[in-house]
DNA sequence: TATTGTTATACTCTATAACTATA
DNA sequence: TATAGTTATAGAGTATAACAATA
């Protein structure tokens, strides 16, 4: 058992429980009692309500095409949760921004997303703790949060 | 600091773990790697190499229209990697099951997901060992793990 | 009649290419 | 000439409705 097979293991058991039919659906779930689909809400969770974002940029960090983005913002616009501002340094940029209410938004999306599955509310006490903690190392290495 | 928050932090930050960018990446390169779309992917890992299932039941289990696994379970026979036999119990019912090249394709996907990303690698080996067990008596409660 | 699966069809999501406006 | 973003358009994925075969 090296080290090298406990992070394998680890990270399994983690795929396992995350892309569990059950957990998979609680995207689109939480997605309708919003009354967004899930590509805007996964977009809201991208945006930070603090500071504004470039539209190339969110391209470059969704791996997608530019066209893309414009399609998003546009629906995040319709319904407005975001808006677009052209950047004071170079017009050609425009900063993509949650409006107060995809903030607020953001706040339920995230705060439901940590409803914990059954499986996790099934172990004990103790090894929650321990989890909390050594989870809490590594999700605080990532570089930009989602929430 | 209760037992629910608790379960309610590790649940944020293993749901951080996963959703971030980075990792998401990782499907669509996986599969891009096996010539398959992502839903090929995500189908294969859903069926038990070892017992055929029924379209309805994927259906079921998906949260999808009967439509779709039609759809997609064509698509894993034209690549060879499934077979629809008809039930011998009720012919209206089509069992579903990989062939040799899909579970092969099968374990290949498994082995490249359980690749850990380097936010797990940093930890220490008493933390991983720590998370392989507790993680591990988490995921083996899963109704049908997949992979 | 009810159920399993398929087909026809429309809508959403995503990518490519051509375009506009700034730099 | 190059870059940020948009528009037009085509292809994949998904849902609804009508249908065929079987129960």
């Amino acid at each position: 058992m090296s080290r090298d097979d406990d992070a394998r293991a680890v990270w399994h058991s983690l795929t396992q429980l995350f892309i569990s039919d059950d957990n998979q659906r609680r995207f689109p779930a939480i997605a309708e009692g919003e009354d967004v689909t899930v590509r805007l809400m996964h977009a809201i969770l991208d945006i930070d309500p603090a500071s504004p974002i470039p539209m190339k940029q969110l391209a470059r960090q969704w791996y997608c095409d530019a066209s893309n983005v414009t399609s998003i913002v546009d629906g995040l616009e319709e319904r407005g949760l975001a808006r677009r501002d052209p950047s004071a340094h170079d017009r050609r940029v425009k900063l993509v921004g949650l409006t107060d209410a995809g903030a607020a938004m953001r706040e339920r999306i995230v705060e439901r997303l940590s409803d914990p599955p059954s499986v996790l509310t099934s172990l004990t006490g103790a090894e929650l703790k321990t989890l909390r903690t050594i989870l809490g190392k590594a999700a605080g290495r990532l570089e930009a949060p989602r929430g």
